[in-house]
DNA sequence: CTTGACCTTGGACTATACTCCACCCTTTAT
DNA sequence: ATAAAGGGTGGAGTATAGTCCAAGGTCAAG
């Protein structure tokens, strides 16, 4: 059972161009070809796309993807203590973009909060006055 | 009192690259030209270039800050209110944003606590194996 | 035999925010 | 006079994750 490009497509829900774009960035590559050049791809290949359209979804890039699937590939040579050291680095690099972003809330509403949000002439407005101050 | 670019860099702590880039997206553009063509810069472009700094530094991404430069510069025909309204929907994206790295952070969590992180071989990982099962 | 659906490649383009480079000109100091 | 420091432009490159397009080849149906 081999799929051509456009029938892995419609069955892991991205575009032909995504799978391309993929083998081109070595996620995956398709176990054969016809004659004419068209790819075929696997049950393994199907197995692979999946693969990396979940790790996507819980926020892997893909360049982190690229290790990921080789930690799969090479899994007898490689232990759980490795697998679960890399998620969690992950978890470490988001929870640091988590409190980034938390800071950076913070600071929009003490801005907010200042403003009075009136409809008179914002000359006067706290927002933009704090802005034009060098903060830190 | 005016500024050639290496000065104005300096005084803001970005590069010159950083100016001129500034400058080609519309951002901040010199007061004048000396007739060899250097850049000068007046108070006025020491200030708007804190204010593009600031509004960095609270999370606005450069196309936000030029409609907020805009706010700024017309602040006579604006009000409070266009000012709060315009950070108010920066904090629910930021928001939004924040919602989806939680998300991911629990799943992360998820993986990791499901895996033993032993010494043996990662054939048996449950990480691997919830990556290569599509989920929803 | 032709149409339409599907496939191929290479390359350009999107957004974000710069950085670095080559090549050349100006200003300042010795 | 000359060298170093600083400035100018245009264009390429980086990372991220694709999308879109043109020009052409292939395959099945009518
Ligand atoms: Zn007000
Ligand atoms: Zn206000
Ligand atoms: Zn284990
Ligand atoms: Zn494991």
């Amino acid at each position: 059972m081999m799929l051509k490009i456009g029938a892995l497509a419609s069955l892991a829900g991205v575009s032909r161009d995504t799978l391309r774009f993929y083998e081109k960035h070595g996620l995956i590559t398709p176990d054969t070809r016809t004659d004419s050049g068209y790819r075929l791809y696997s049950e393994t290949d199907v197995y692979r796309i999946s693969f990396i359209l979940s790790a996507k979804e819980v926020g892997f890039t893909l360049n982190e993807i690229h290790q990921l699937l080789e930690l799969e590939v090479t899994k007898d040579d490689k232990s759980c203590h490795d697998v679960k050291q890399f998620v969690d680095n992950k978890i470490q690099v988001v929870n640091q973009r988590l409190g980034e972003m938390e800071k950076i809330k913070q600071s929009l509403k003490t801005l907010s909060n200042a403003c009075c949000g009136g409809d008179e002439p914002a000359t006067h407005c706290t927002i933009l006055g704090a802005l034009s101050v060098q903060n830190r």
